[in-house]
DNA sequence: CGACTTTGACCGGCGC
DNA sequence: GCGCCGGTCAAAGTCG
């Protein structure tokens, strides 16, 4: 009963999942380990959720429109546990109502904020064997020491900032650009699909990836990334997709506007530019039908869906003086 | 043969 | 203290 509610509450579904389709915007970030620094470079850093940087920096219209994605999209999800032993405990998941119409969305929180430092960290502490395997016996020992001197409250080592997306597509593991090493699978508690472990196969580059499907709708694919990749997206991509994000024409869609940059978004999710921009755009004026046909044969056309949120958090480093400009 | 996946074991945090 | 659970390791297997 209990684990059940709570398992639900971790699932990002649990707001209104009957309403998001693949016209849908719904994206959930764990930002309370990202430090200004960290954010997406453009947005103000004294923002403390993406989702402010969604209603004050940029427009969401727009936003909305370059993924492709409903502007009344009905909720969006700045925030969430990583943890699913505390989904709604203690950590602030704050889901923003958008309704058509109002330009201030409503906030609610399904909990309150007081102790997401916290929470959000309890398992970063187990990542760092992952790390460097050899080697790490110091940080280990710092660890250990760290944990001595403080008994209660360690210090823990800042997790990576995380971000999630909810995808509806068949396929598991969604091509997004990079290349993964997947090194685990565990069976989610109270859900007949397994969650699947991926790491960057760049070397030094420490970001990681979950995915999971959705329980709740088993067409949806949750995928997490934690960290920001320290590399351009390789050159071998499938589909070449790296060739062709050197084309300034791929983002050239004026419905960006001027709030995202087209190759930081192609950056972003270098995958996105293997779409023809133009047919993603048409789906929000289609017939359901035929939006699900399209969708069905973009499907065909590319190994991954197009439903993504926004994928600051992967960001390389580099593009951080792009996105100044 | 290298890259990648699979999968059982293991570890550490957390709740009871 | 114990058990559960998420996350990771690493050896073995698979694939091109």
């Amino acid at each position: 009963m209990e684990k059940d509610k709570d398992h639900f509450n971790y699932d990002p579904f649990c707001y209104n999942h009957h309403e998001l389709n693949h016209t849908s915007f719904p994206f959930f970030r764990d930002h309370s380990h990202s430090t200004p620094t960290q954010n997406f470079q453009g947005f103000d850093p004294s923002l403390t959720s993406f989702t402010d940087c969604l209603h004050r920096s940029m427009d969401y219209n727009t936003l909305s429109r370059a993924f492709d994605l409903s502007c009344t999209s009905p909720e969006v999800i700045s925030s969430i546990d990583d943890n699913p032993k505390k989904p709604c405990t203690g950590d602030s998941v704050r889901i923003i109502s958008r309704n058509p119409g109002t330009p201030n969305s409503s906030v609610s929180s399904s909990s309150n904020e007081g102790a997401e430092a916290v929470t959000q960290e309890d398992s970063s502490a187990k990542s760092k064997k992952d790390k460097q395997p050899k080697g790490d016996d110091d940080a280990d020992a710092d660890e250990k020491s760290k944990t001595q001197n403080k008994p209660k409250k360690k210090e823990k080592k800042p997790r990576e900032p995380r971000v999630a997306f909810m995808t509806k597509s068949e396929i598991d593991h969604l091509e997004d650009g990079y290349r993964w090493r997947k090194y685990g699978q565990k069976a989610v508690k109270n859900s007949p699909y397994p969650r699947s472990y991926y790491r960057c196969t760049s070397q030094k580059c420490i970001v990681k990836k979950r995915v999971e499907r959705s329980f709740q709708d088993p067409s949806i694919v949750i995928t997490t990334y934690e960290g920001q990749h320290n590399h351009h997206y390789p050159a071998t991509l499938r589909g070449n997709a790296a060739s062709m994000l050197s084309s300034p024409s791929i983002f050239s869609s004026s419905s960006l506007g001027s709030s995202l940059p087209h190759d930081l978004l192609a950056q972003l999710l270098p995958s996105y530019s293997q779409y023809d921009q133009n047919s993603m755009f048409h789906q929000n004026i289609t017939h359901p039908q035929q939006h699900q046909h399209q969708h069905q044969q973009q499907q065909q056309q590319f190994p991954f869906h197009h439903d993504y949120g926004l994928l600051q958090d992967l960001l390389p480093h580099s593009l951080e003086n792009k996105s100044h400009e």
